[in-house]
DNA sequence: AACCAGGTCTCGA
DNA sequence: TCGAGACCTGGT
């Protein structure tokens, strides 16, 4: 067990891990327990430290929880307002992580029109399915060719009309149809549009991996709840206008501003979700 | 028992 | 560019 040095103020894992941005997190015990690199990761917050159990490097927990972001800058920049003062200083701690971007892609498009526990299981039982069995119970986030290996079972998983999508996008990062690294290098703008060329994934879902696994910090995701709360707080009436006000309003550090917003709408930590397996 | 869910795609005006 | 409908299921 290593002990991170990471205040309160720099990271609260109930806002960063219980707002909605990853979904194989979860909190028991009173520990965080989800996958970094594919290995099991528990998290527990004591005093103005982290007591961390598993298998991962100091590297990959700084990436993972973007420590390199200064969050006190990034809280400035997007204070524009007194509702937004209020977000920053009730939310502190809360931080964007950085994701796979496979497995980000994968899961921001089976969250299409679906609640979150939902979205939660059907993430869980593709890994059940098709990934592999870890020490502990947990299973590795399946790679793109063990999706491709059997296309027909996963038809059988539950996921609806996600299932085309997912086995398609699979084929096409199979194929080295998807560039994730030049994704990265690549203008936000560029990045969205060669995102939305894949099937099932629009705007918000192309937002969605660019923010979270990307690095384009400037992504403002739009969902019906962000909608809903930009149009009470700003008077914005469409998806369209909703996107471009938040990237021009908020500025680079969007993304940041749109999570703080989400959580504010409610969501919350989740409970483990459960599979049942035959 | 309905209703609706972190949307996307297609089509017609 | 914009609105309407269809789309698979399963939470609540």
């Amino acid at each position: 067990m290593s002990v991170l040095h990471w205040a309160r103020e720099e990271v609260d894992l109930d806002y960063t891990l219980g707002c909605g941005q990853v979904f194989r997190w979860y909190k028991e015990d009173g520990k965080w327990k989800g996958l970094i690199d594919n290995r099991e990761v528990h998290l527990k917050r004591s005093g103005e430290t982290i007591e961390v159990s598993g298998e991962v490097g100091m590297d990959d927990l700084r990436s993972c929880f973007r420590m390199d972001d200064d969050l006190g800058s990034i809280y400035d920049s997007i204070k524009k307002d007194e509702r937004m003062r209020e977000l920053v200083e009730k939310y502190e701690g809360l931080r964007l992580v950085r994701q796979d971007p496979w497995g980000c892609s994968v899961s921001f498009i089976l969250a299409t029109c679906a609640n979150i526990p939902r979205i939660r299981r059907m993430i869980e039982t593709l890994c059940v399915e098709f990934g592999d069995l870890l020490p502990g119970g947990r299973y590795t986030f399946p790679s793109p060719q063990d999706i491709v290996d059997d296309g027909k079972r996963l038809k059988e998983c539950g996921l609806g009309f996600r299932a085309d999508r997912v086995l398609e996008f699979s084929q096409r990062v199979c194929d080295g149809e998807v560039d994730f690294e030049l994704l990265r290098e690549m203008g936000y703008r560029e990045c969205v549009r060669t995102l939305k060329r894949h099937n099932g994934i629009g705007d918000k879902v192309a937002d969605c991996i660019a923010l979270f696994s990307l690095d384009h910090l400037e992504a403002f995701p739009v969902d019906v709840r962000i909608k809903n709360a930009l149009h009470s707080e700003y008077g914005v009436e469409s998806y369209r206008e909703a996107r471009e006000f938040g990237r021009d309003y908020f500025g680079r550090y969007a993304g940041y501003a749109q999570q703080l917003i989400y959580l504010s709408q409610g969501s919350g930590i989740q409970r483990k979700p459960v599979i049942d397996q035959d």
